[in-house]
DNA sequence: CGACGATTTGAATAGGATCAATGGGAGTGG
DNA sequence: CCACTCCCATTGATCCTATTCAAATCGTCG
């Protein structure tokens, strides 16, 4: 791997604290991988023998059933997914694809295990990377158990504008396709909302959208902390 | 503590594996206490204090936002529930109450993190026990998503059949109210899938339940391994 | 015995899904 | 460069599921 890489990685807060020979060793096993667009990485019910870690571009997980398929979350770089089949040596619950043409850096998983018992510094960074993940799967849940469609959309674009700048402008990171499965709702009904939205100052045009009257959208959305918070 | 408890709960997956002299000095600091059915043991938003493990009887984790309510999940024995918060020493996402009288054991955080610092066993087993209950909330979400609400009742009866020896009978652990709302329904649309399921063999009398015709409820329902087996 | 909550049923409504059709870009190949 | 195709996004119409509101019944607990 390139040491312009390995830096990069480094720096990861997975890494960041651990033994370096340890990370040294790790690191010699594991290899960054390019992907094309719209690629498969794994598939859900695979065993899981990697830990991937999305260095660059956009991951989606979804997951199926009978006929139906839905968006679980997206992954963008620094950020792991999948770490509890790894560590469990159990099967995926959801498939990965990249949305974009994107990094990902592979870990074997029995690395991951081996090194987990030897470095207690990387032990706590497991730890707390598996339970940002997991809390971040119960916000979403909530999300979706407590909120109608067009609170959900409302509070996701209020976030996208807090991370991306709050300037006003928002760029959707992915199609319209898949922001709607991931709210838990058609492209169609996703439209729709998009259109009641105009009301409280959302103009859309294309994945450029410009928020006018934020204060009126915070009313409709009532943003909560302990669904929409990335830090608490 | 009584020696009784604690050779209960010694045995319990968390900490069956660690040192001796570390459990000791663990336990010194936790307690258990019983509460009366419907009693709040935690609120969401407060400060994660303490890791609490169910030890008898059976506790809801429910969240709020706007004027709704929703019940997230169930913890039986023996489950502990908001590791994550404890290990990062954050908020809990989730509110929790007991639906019958119930024995919590509750050892405070600063131990849970001080033990995993230095016992390597009990290390492994926290992070089993917190990819064992991400696991969990992944396949909630995915039965929500991925799922219509007849098809999340039958299979919720065919999983609680299998738990409960699989002889054609169930009895339901809680009330109808909380069933639905961890179904994701109202009350009202539970009672009428309880009748849509009567052609499917679906006998519900109070809390007893008796399936007549296993097969046709599984050809309906679908069960996905991925969504509805606690093993894998 | 009375009160309260849980459950069920009915009727009306709302929200979301489905089906169908159209317009618009991006990418491909001639 | 242009025509063609395909997929995405939008819109309209309709259907269906699930929610809401209302009321009756049933048990349980005090």
């Amino acid at each position: 791997m390139r040491s312009i890489d390995l830096s990069t990685i480094r720096e990861l807060e997975l890494f960041s604290n651990m033994d370096d020979s340890k990370f040294e060793t790790m690191m010699q096993a594991a290899f960054l991988q390019s992907f094309p667009a719209r690629f498969e990485i794994i598939s859900e019910g695979d065993t899981a023998d990697f830990l991937h870690v999305v260095v660059e571009g956009c991951v989606e997980l979804y997951a199926k059933s009978n006929g139906r398929e839905a968006t679980m979350s997206t992954v963008q770089p620094v950020r792991s997914f999948i770490l509890a089949a790894v560590l469990m040596d159990a099967v995926y619950l959801m498939s990965a694809r990249t949305l974009q043409r994107s990094k990902i850096l592979m870990i074997p998983s029995e690395n991951i295990c081996g090194t987990f018992e030897v470095d207690e510094a990387f032990a706590k960074s497991i730890v707390i990377e598996l339970s940002t993940c997991y809390r971040s799967a119960i916000k979403e849940y909530k999300d979706l158990k407590l909120r109608t469609a067009i609170e959900r959309l409302a509070n996701r674009l209020l976030q996208y504008h807090q991370v991306q700048g709050e300037n006003g402008k928002i760029e959707l990171l992915h199609g319209k396709k898949t922001l709607a499965s991931l709210l838990g709702m058609t492209p169609e009904n996703l439209s729709r909302a998009f259109n009641t939205l105009k009301q409280y100052g959302v103009e859309v045009d294309g994945s450029a959208i410009k928020l006018t009257d934020v204060n009126a959208l915070k009313v409709l959305a009532k943003p909560n902390r302990l669904i929409d918070d990335n830090q608490s």
